[in-house]
RNA sequence: GCGGCCAUAGCAUAGUGGUAAUGCACCUGCCUCCCACGCAGGACACGCGGGUUCAAUUCCCGCUGGCCGCUCCA
């Protein structure tokens, strides 16, 4: 592949032939954009909708066999995104992440407002000294150089009690004058709502920062109609929203995003067990959906980065083209052990228990999370997918040769852009062209042959320009199949496919069309 | 949220204090018996708002958006 760590494809690259060919926009472009927000074209839509689809059809209605060999219990699930704001509080999403943080003006440090202590002095104009804590020393080191005072003096506050009149003469842990901090600022990940007319905080609302919560409420309600037994698993696929600091990267970090999410309720002694399966399984998925496995990685959470209601997390890493030759996030499997349902029967009063009728005991499942980002999963497959190639011009011997991305060919060569979807993702299946478009009788026949193969696969036709033009066009869109209708096919019945990444062609009976793509992908 | 750089057609670029050019792509017609490069014609742009000026796409300020670095990323 030439999407590796020799040869990473420049994001631009990537963002300008989504925008040229219609897979993603800016979102209202014509208002000036909005940070952090992106449509899907028509495109990106099919494709973003083929991923899904690859994901639903592998996890919900064919899952792999168990690590014993067992059939795997796995059913859907689409849930509010705007719930009863007291989730979140179970959650723990609005308690625990919207700390206050200050910033230093001068060297550019940001310090979690509630680890930021300030000796206050008694005198109503000295300077005040801000420290982190667990650093006193050194603050009082520096009041005894700078202000020659005793520290013992001055009384010790968070900077969060410090008037804001007062911030001038702060003097900030690694600053080399006072004034430099700024006021603490909420950082509030999620985004706020009103339900109804009338906004006040009565009736706030958060649009979800995870689809994962609306699987653990609705928990009770799947295990008492569904007749599903420990351990089975709960899959939703659906919209996220995180008001994130620094939306970056296209569609890496967006505000707006979407989740494929599998909660896996299971007895607390195979936790582990099914910990290592999930992980296996979906780093093996995206192998098989056509990331090479060269660009993809599990990498496992360090105890001290885990978050705060998992136990073990790992993740699947891509090698994008921004991160190269370092790896980014594309999804996580956690090991949020009891936490979620715990919060929740605390929170809600409702049992939470299963009870497992063949051992006559009660238990509250452990959870297996794999979450995968569904739009960072259509970046990882277009990153993937885009390939320049040279082409020996003209009536010249010989197939494509692999290039790297902006490189210019040799002499006799011209360059070819290639989307490399998989038959099973890209956004149009086969193309069908009439060879030329002044014979009505080839164009007839190629309008028949469109008609019947759209009602199965989703198929274009085009009938404009040089049948190369026509060629390229769909090869950069990632178009497997090119199916063209010519002077034999009025002879002999017979039509042309072209296969996109070899460009080699194979002549058969229209009859046979059908079959042939179904053998190959489709 | 901070700092630096940037913003011209669908994409990539050029250029100017007196409203703009080129390549590719796109549309129409003709030509064409399989890989973008046959002919003729055509449509499409100076991110938004203020200021300076007789006049601003150009200079200044603000905003929005983009890239890079820092920060953040439950």
């Amino acid at each position: 592949m030439q999407n590796n760590s020799d040869h990473p494809l420049p994001l631009e690259t990537l963002t300008a032939l989504c925008k040229r060919r219609g897979f993603i926009f800016q979102t209202s472009e014509i208002y000036g954009g909005l940070n952090g927000f992106w449509d899907y074209g028509p495109l990106g839509t099919a494709l973003k909708n083929n991923l899904r689809d690859a994901w639903w059809q592998d996890l919900v209605r064919t899952p792999p066999i168990g690590p014993d060999g067992e059939i795997l219990d796995i059913v859907g699930l689409d849930s509010a995104i705007i719930q009863n704001p007291r989730v979140w509080e179970a959650s723990g999403h609005v308690g625990g992440f919207n700390d206050p943080m200050c910033d230093c003006r001068e060297s550019k440090s940001r310090y979690r407002a509630d680890h930021l202590m300030v000796y206050v002095p008694a005198d109503k104009d000295g300077t005040l000294f801000a420290c982190l804590v667990g650093d006193e020393a050194r603050a009082e080191k520096r009041i005894r150089k700078e202000a020659k005072a005793d520290p013992a003096a001055y009384t010790v506050k968070p900077v969060t009690e410090i008037p804001v009149a007062d911030l001038p003469r702060v003097w900030g842990p690694d600053a080399a004058k006072p004034g430099t901090l700024t006021e603490p600022r909420q950082f509030n990940l999620m985004f706020k709502t009103y339900i109804g007319a009338a906004s006040g905080e009565d009736n706030l609302a958060y649009l979800r920062p995870e689809t994962a919560q609306g699987i653990f409420t609705n928990y009770k309600n799947v295990l008492d109609t569904m007749r599903v037994k420990l351990p089975f698993g709960i899959a939703q696929v659906g919209k996220s929203f995180r008001n994130e600091v620094t939306p970056r990267n296209f569609i890496f970090r967006s505000r707006e995003f979407e989740q494929m999410e599998l909660e896996w309720f299971c007895h607390p002694d195979e936790s582990q067990k099914w910990y290592d399966f999930w992980t296996e399984a979906r780093l093996k998925w995206w192998e098989s959906i056509g990331v090479s496995s060269a660009n993809l990685r599990r990498r496992d959470h360090d105890p001290d980065e885990l978050a705060h209601y998992s136990t073990a997390c790992a993740d699947v890493e891509y090698r994008y083209g921004f991160t190269a030759p370092d790896f980014g996030e594309l999804e996580g499997i956690a090991h949020r052990g009891a936490f979620d349902l715990t919060q929740h029967q605390e929170f809600s009063g409702t049992k939470m228990e299963y009870f497992d009728q063949e051992t006559n005991t009660r238990v509250l499942p452990h959870v297996i999370e794999p979450s995968s980002g569904l739009t960072r999963g259509v970046l990882v497959v277009l990153n993937e997918a885009y390939a320049e190639e040279f082409v020996p011009k003209g009536d010249q011997e010989g197939g494509p040769i692999q290039a790297a991305p902006g490189q210019q060919p040799p002499e006799g060569y011209e360059k070819r852009v290639v989307m490399r979807f998989s038959p099973r993702l890209a956004p149009v299946k086969a193309a069908i062209f009439p060879l030329l478009k002044n014979r009505p009788e080839i164009v007839a026949k190629a309008k028949e042959l469109y008609m019947d193969l759209r009602t199965t696969w989703a198929v274009d036709y085009d009938q404009t320009g040089a049948i190369g033009r026509r060629y390229r066009r769909q090869d950069e869109i990632g178009t497997p199949f090119c199916i063209t209708v010519d002077f034999d096919s009025l002879e002999n019945n017979t039509v042309t496919i072209r296969e996109r990444d070899s460009m080699k062609q194979t002549t058969l009976p229209i009859t046979e069309v059908r079959a042939w793509l179904a053998t190959h992908g489709l």
